[in-house]
DNA sequence: TATTGTTATACTCTATAACTATA
DNA sequence: TATAGTTATAGAGTATAACAATA
């Protein structure tokens, strides 16, 4: 590439492309694309489940800290506590979730899940699951294996 | 891999993975919170330039067409046709974006972008292009093409 | 005083149905 | 009748400030 450097400087500077967008561009704009659009396919398949994406992300965070608090479930997610309340209110009326009065801090309320709540996420899990499958279908075992990697890396 | 398949039967299942999820789940998820937390921060640089988003993304569409009518607007951003309303009228209020009657079909708009917003969207390219360039910071040259690569194969 | 959870409010985005004007 | 744009409405997500209970 950059075949014929007119001058000393010109050589310098990064060659701009001619037809699209540079690179590190593509990039972030087939990441966020890919990203949102399987975002709202895991939120098509989660629909018949009755979760929503939102509420499959708390309940995830639960099972991966298990007893967390509001605030670290929050912080987890990268959202205001605040923001979880009626989440949490709803998934607790189901019998998915249950607060627990931390008894070393009556602030705290120790979020867990319930054995039906743990069967739930498990049946999100899965379809979840199968549509990361779709996702990465037209690549090979060795890409795969170089994707995780490179996300890896950017994460 | 799979070192030791201790039936026949073992070794024609994946093997499961034994700390976290599989890894096709790794890379949605990866890709779902890259993707999310680059169009936040996507936001945030372009919000000094009073540009949400949306708005960012219609201009860049108009500007990718040059003569688009507003449904085709909304079928390359995948959103609802009405969903670009208020965009739309806003961008114009504000001098960056005009309606134009089609006159070989009435019923259309072709939309375009006007001196200004065509000054406005190269303002927010740049701060675009200054964040998807932190994203990729962390890889070389090789491996940025990787990535483009592999992200391509899947879109 | 500081922190945890809660409530209330506002704003953006999305989805849907009904309306109009053109075709 | 079909299509393009528009309007109205409702739901979900997010952000912020103020408040009560507890530390």
């Amino acid at each position: 590439m950059t075949k014929k450097p007119e001058t000393a400087a010109a050589a310098a500077i990064p060659v701009p492309p001619r037809d699209g967008p540079p690179e590190e561009v593509q990039i972030a704009t087939l990441l966020a694309r890919i990203g949102g659009l399987h975002t709202s396919a895991v939120a098509t398949v989660l629909a018949p489940l009755d979760l929503r994406p939102k509420q499959f992300g708390v309940m995830n965070m639960v099972a991966l800290a298990d007893g967390p608090s509001q605030g670290e479930i929050g912080a987890a997610m990268g959202i205001d506590p605040s923001g979880l309340i009626a989440t949490i209110d709803e998934l607790e009326q189901r019998g998915w979730l249950e607060r627990r009065r931390d008894p070393s801090d009556r602030r705290r309320n120790i979020v867990a899940l319930t054995p039906a709540g743990r069967t739930k996420l498990t049946e999100g899990r899965e379809v979840a699951r199968r549509r990361a499958q779709e996702l990465t279908a037209p690549l090979s075992a060795k890409e795969r294996r170089q994707l995780r990697d490179l996300l890896a890396k950017i994460a």
